[in-house]
DNA sequence: ATATAAATACCAACCGGTCGGTATTTATAC
DNA sequence: GTATAAATACCGACCGGTTGGTATTTATAT
């Protein structure tokens, strides 16, 4: 059986493959609950290999929620909800599109960091802070676009921008949970289009009576 | 050493001390991390005690969730924000009575079902199920007020009381995994600020300028 | 040749669960 | 009421598989 090297990059080096079962096996079992064994015989590689390239399974955790983080901006970053002119409709289009990405398979969908949290925060405090960097890095990308529609539509909030993103993000990690208590996602797509509708009285922009699919079309910024 | 029974229930029987041992322990730890002997521990009781009140590890975590459900249900029954007229008051006051508990220690206020739900959704169905039971049990005791709300306020929603009531908790719950990650109780304060904010303007009830603050003295119903 | 990457073999602690046994309470018989 | 029986509650040693981690060896790249 040959070994999987640079030359003969199939699948990617032993180190990402880890990283990748990881992201997949420990938003389906969490983090407890997933063995080194797992993730090497999900990344296709020996313990040895595991060894190698992270010092333990801490350390594994924190790695995982760093490649979340980089993969996870990256996949934001190339979404469609940024080409549009005005700031509010960015930032209605990035919750729709969170919406929409609310599909297929449980643990698909789901968050990575969300989940490790909840199970280390207080027995990995290295991976604590590593999921905390991932969501609050992710939470200060929407900041400018919620500075920028509180001053062309002229409110004079009461709240910060930052906690209003990170609001976003609560509403979606509960969405999570609900999907995963009942099984299926009506209960999270309900929740996002309850914040679709907060995020509409908020800035004061009347839609049609379909809520969220009147301005969801595809018309233009 | 004298033995408890029934009548002498100096600290009351081993189940109860394993069910209440699980609720702490689990909450701060996890359900995958948290040993049979953690809970013995904590509880005070043999691991031969463990295994005669129940069958095995996933059978305590149904039991958990179930008491769970039964001692919440009961501490949100006796609680004051029922005593209002109006129904939107009674809804309002609940989620301000949810932001107040929010106080102190993390593994205090944290919700059991939603910490296990993410943990054993696909690993342990009938936790999953019990942990379900538990969160719509408690949605459910929110959708009458709901409902009249909306009669008596004269709106046409798009939306139904059980995913408005279901949204509550979503908040929540995602209010708690960022209160983990940041270590702190500001950032779930805010988002359930928000949510009373969403609220409010869903029902069409404006306040005065200081959001939530303005109805939450103690004037009367 | 040497550093890196990965495979193999192995270990000690741990963990869920079992088992034999004891103490206490409750039900039954007379 | 009392002896007996049986159910309940609990104890703690023990077992076998698992798990995180180590030590050693082998293959590959430059």
């Amino acid at each position: 059986m040959p070994r999987q090297t640079k030359q003969n990059p199939e699948r990617g080096d032993a180190r990402t493959r880890l990283l990748e079962a990881a992201r997949d096996v420990i938003r389906s079992q969490g983090f407890a609950a997933t063995t080194i064994d797992d993730l090497c015989k999900t990344a296709g590689v020996t313990k040895g290999a595991f060894f190698h390239h992270f010092e333990n399974k801490e350390t594994l955790g924190v790695a995982a929620a760093a490649y979340w983080a980089e993969t996870t901006s990256a996949f934001f970053a190339e979404a469609l909800y940024h080409d549009h002119d005005d700031p509010l409709d960015r930032l209605l289009r990035y919750v729709a599109f969170r919406k929409e990405i609310i599909d297929g398979d449980l643990a698909a969908f789901t968050c990575l960091v969300g989940t490790m949290t909840q199970e280390v925060y207080l027995s990995h405090p290295a991976i604590r802070d590593a999921c905390a960097a991932s969501i609050f890095g992710h939470t200060a990308t929407l900041e400018p676009d919620i500075e920028a529609a509180l001053k062309s539509h002229e409110i004079a909030a009461d709240w910060t921008p930052a906690s209003l993103a990170a609001h976003t993000q609560a509403v979606l990690q509960g969405a999570f949970i609900l999907a995963k208590a009942t099984g299926d996602r009506t209960s999270a797509h309900d929740s996002v289009d309850h914040l679709l509708r907060y995020l509409q009285l908020l800035f004061g922009r009347t839609l049609g009576r379909n809520g969220p699919r009147a301005w969801g079309g595809h018309s233009h910024g």
